[in-house]
DNA sequence: ATAAAAATACCTATAACTGGCGATTGTAAG
DNA sequence: CTTACAATCGCCAGTTATAGGTATTTTTAT
């Protein structure tokens, strides 16, 4: 699996279906944000600003504006997704990498952008992933709890040193430097589950 | 506020759009666990077994089968709702005692349900917390990418002790302290939009 | 028009974290 | 018997955040 964080954004204008969509990505293994917009207007400047792998888009959005979806698909290197609930136009699901039915269960879609990903040739460094050890996923779960070093180090009867030496390798191995960051990180990990610290 | 758990059950086999409203549903207030069924079969045993007080159903589920619906329907006392995302006979929705249309944004579903159930929707509980102010709220967006308070001040142009005075104000309205729990704040709250393993 | 809230900016200490080093055990794999 | 690595502990210099304040300007609401 890839390590580090990808942005997925959704362009989409029912919350239904992004939240559902969204849920399953983030169920999915793929450590990613992922983010909605609601029309083809604002998605230059999401690209300029977050730059994200995946466009997943409901073709309906582009379909009097073929120049424009043309113009702005040109100048980025994201893979294009359609996300389909509607009869539609098979020409136009040429333009796109792959298509998200609405049907589609959780396994076929996960495939698809596995699939997509895998054939764009830049794998990132996907085997160099290396597994947290079981005492630096110790501390990263208090970390995400919102413990400082030394509670970390107090709760777990060890140094803070040791703590911060803990810290140092999660850091290195996930490539992820923020508290915040991590906490996707083990979300996305199954490591913690979002429904416990909900209360 | 209602204080009683009450059963939805949604008849729909799209696994993104049955998440999706599941989540909406888990955010709006209403204490309810959330089933899915995919088609009209299920759903006999499933009244009786579980006694929903909500029904919320796809429509084309009961094109061709109009009889096996009224005759399920008449002996209910459940709310049906239809949940409609192609174009659709208005004539059958007449026997829905709410429609939830795909695109219908999440303050117009809980609304419609306050409103069948009965219920004025004047139960806001979330307002008795404070609120994030806009420019907060884009302070703890860029908190949670992880990034410094340094960082911050120059993305947002303001100085350093503004960005400071602002987290002061989100530590004091929150009540959260760590980077991961405004995270987890701010996903649980859609501030940002890593979504959430609720189901 | 006026009061309240939000946004802005600054200061002083203190606390906490980071990154770069090094080092000692114990254990498992080759 | 090496080699590798996880787990432990330590130092230091530099950076960043937190917790108290205070205070001015804009915006918003009544």
């Amino acid at each position: 699996m890839n390590n580090h964080l990808i942005n997925i954004v959704i362009v989409e204008p029912s919350q239904i279906v992004f939240e559902g969509l969204s849920n399953i990505l983030h169920r999915s293994g793929i450590y990613c944000q992922v983010f909605q917009i609601d029309d083809l207007d604002e998605i230059t400047v999401f690209i300029n600003d977050n730059n994200p792998e995946i466009i997943i888009i409901n073709p309906i959005l582009i379909q009097n504006r073929l120049k424009t979806f043309k113009a702005i698909k040109k100048n980025t290197r994201a893979l294009w997704v359609a996300l389909v609930y509607n009869f539609f136009d098979n020409e136009m699901l040429f333009s796109f990498e792959g298509i998200i039915r609405i049907t589609d269960k959780q396994d076929d879609i996960i495939e698809m952008i596995d699939k997509i990903r895998g054939h764009d040739g830049n794998n990132k460094e996907a085997s160099t992933q290396e597994q947290l050890s079981e005492r630096e996923t110790e501390v990263l779960i208090q970390l995400v709890n919102g413990l400082s070093n030394k509670e970390i180090a107090d709760k777990l009867n060890i140094s803070i040193h040791t703590v911060i030496s803990h810290r140092k390798n999660i850091t290195q191995k996930t490539g992820i430097k923020s508290q915040s960051g991590l906490t996707i990180y083990a979300i996305s990990n199954k490591i913690i589950l979002l429904d416990n610290l909900l209360q």
